[in-house]
RNA sequence: GGGUAGGUUCCCGAGUGGCCAAAGGGAGCAGACUGUAAAUCUGCCGUCACAGACUUCGAUGGUUCGAAUCCAUCCCUGCCCA
């Protein structure tokens, strides 16, 4: 099994933007990428064969909800979370520290770890950074995250600072413990809004010595352009042969706008979300499929895309199941939303590789509507 | 033909003198969703010049200060008996 290791292709000319590739032990990544997210061991409506089929290079898994249920002892009595699950390229688990942040009304945090309520029965837990490794090390994902506190927007300036030493003394302690060397260990920068936290987070990080970073705390509600100028405040700061990883991000825009900001890897839920509420994304902006306006488009969901929903379907038929309740609408719209992620990173690399993602950008925009976005 | 139960806003279905434009559910329409407590959640759902007004509860007429609710007649359904 190969060693983790991240790989700078080049940057391009037009932009700065990377390109890469991550190794891991269950394969190659190029970069940038979108990670489709599988909370609980599998994306959602999506079985392992048609996240292959749809071009998925690394799928996202959570260490809070495996750790509940099934529970990490069974998964790796399967064989690990790969065999578990049934997929054989690269898995990275997020450690949990998200839902210290969106389940903040059933946990209380302390120095030592967070002690949550699990709100499947309610039943007490306790999750520090070290459990945080022991469940992921025996989930066995390729790339594990630190146990982080990802802090709320807005946030003063006293409580992010607080979250974020609290961060990089979490940080600290996950390094220290994890020992899984087939798996790679991502510190996250935190920092909330603020430029000073932020620069120093990602310094502070950066001395760390990870193999990869996580860029945490953003898109939890602040404006874009916040969320553009921190990934610009921080760039200078980050080690230049270390991925970076921006959590939880994921509409369209974000995507390049990140990209050219030096973001090599995202993930994001919104994808697979909206899809079963029956939204999808199109090169001209949101739709609403399920919306009256579709009842007799017999066209495809997006002309041009590839996936098996729009090669073969209509929005006439997709309202239809969504209507109905069918789940393969749920079904059908995944798979459009997740590939044409994929398809516009596909194309992002591309663009990078030929030195014209401004140029790309552009064309985007041109065709995007933006009051049609996210 | 006799008896009996009923006819409520798109549908089902509460309501039996004022607190009723009328519970609740469904359908319909729209919105939200960014490291997933989400196949979820929220809003609208008689009409309009909409902090108000107007028209509705099978039809017509009546009682009453006031009726979807009471009375009369008629029309129409379901069930039972012939």
């Amino acid at each position: 099994m190969s060693h983790f290791e991240f790989e700078l292709i080049k940057t391009c000319k037009q932009s700065g933007a990377r390109l890469g590739v991550v190794h891991t032990p269950h394969g190659d990544i190029p970069t940038p990428i979108y990670m489709p997210v599988g909370t609980q061991a599998t994306v959602k409506a999506m079985t392992p064969r048609e996240m292959t089929e749809i071009g998925t290079k690394i799928m996202l898994s959570n260490t809070y909800h495996l750790h509940l249920r099934p529970g990490e002892d069974l998964v790796k009595e399967a064989g690990g979370l790969h065999k578990f699950m049934a997929w054989d390229k690269p898995v990275l688990t997020d450690s949990g520290g998200f839902q210290v942040f969106s389940l903040s009304g059933l946990r209380k945090i302390t120095e030592e770890g967070v002690a949550f309520r699990s709100h499947l029965d309610g039943g007490k837990r306790f999750i520090s950074p070290e459990k945080s490794m022991e469940i992921q090390e025996a989930l066995g994902a390729d790339i594990a995250m630190a146990f982080d506190v990802c802090s709320p927007y807005p946030c003063d300036h006293k409580t992010a600072e607080e979250a974020m030493h609290r961060t990089h003394r979490w940080a600290a302690r996950c390094k220290k413990y994890h020992t899984r060397e087939d798996q790679a260990l991502f510190g996250i920068v935190q920092g909330a809004f603020y430029d000073d936290l932020r620069i120093e987070s990602a310094k502070v990080l950066a001395d760390m010595d990870f193999p990869g970073y996580g860029i945490g705390g953003l898109s939890v509600g602040e404006p874009k352009p916040i969320m553009y100028d921190m990934l610009e405040k921080i760039e200078p700061y980050m080690p230049v042969n270390k991925p970076r990883y921006l959590m939880g991000v994921g509409t369209p825009d974000c995507l390049i706008e990140g990209v050219l900001r030096g973001v090599d890897m995202f993930d994001c839920v919104l994808a697979t979300r909206i899809a079963r509420n029956g939204t999808v994304f199109t090169r001209r902006g949101r739709m609403v499929v399920k919306n009256a306006e579709f009842a007799r488009d017999f066209e495809p969901m997006d002309e041009g895309c590839d996936c098996y929903a729009c090669q073969n379907f209509s929005r006439a038929y997709i309202r239809h199941l969504f209507k109905a309740q069918e789940i393969t609408g749920a079904r059908l719209a995944s798979i459009h939303n997740l590939r044409f992620l994929l398809h516009m990173m596909e194309e992002i690399r591309e663009a990078i590789l030929n030195d014209r993602l401004l140029s790309y950008r552009k064309e985007f925009y041109e065709r995007y509507d933006m009051t049609k976005n996210f």
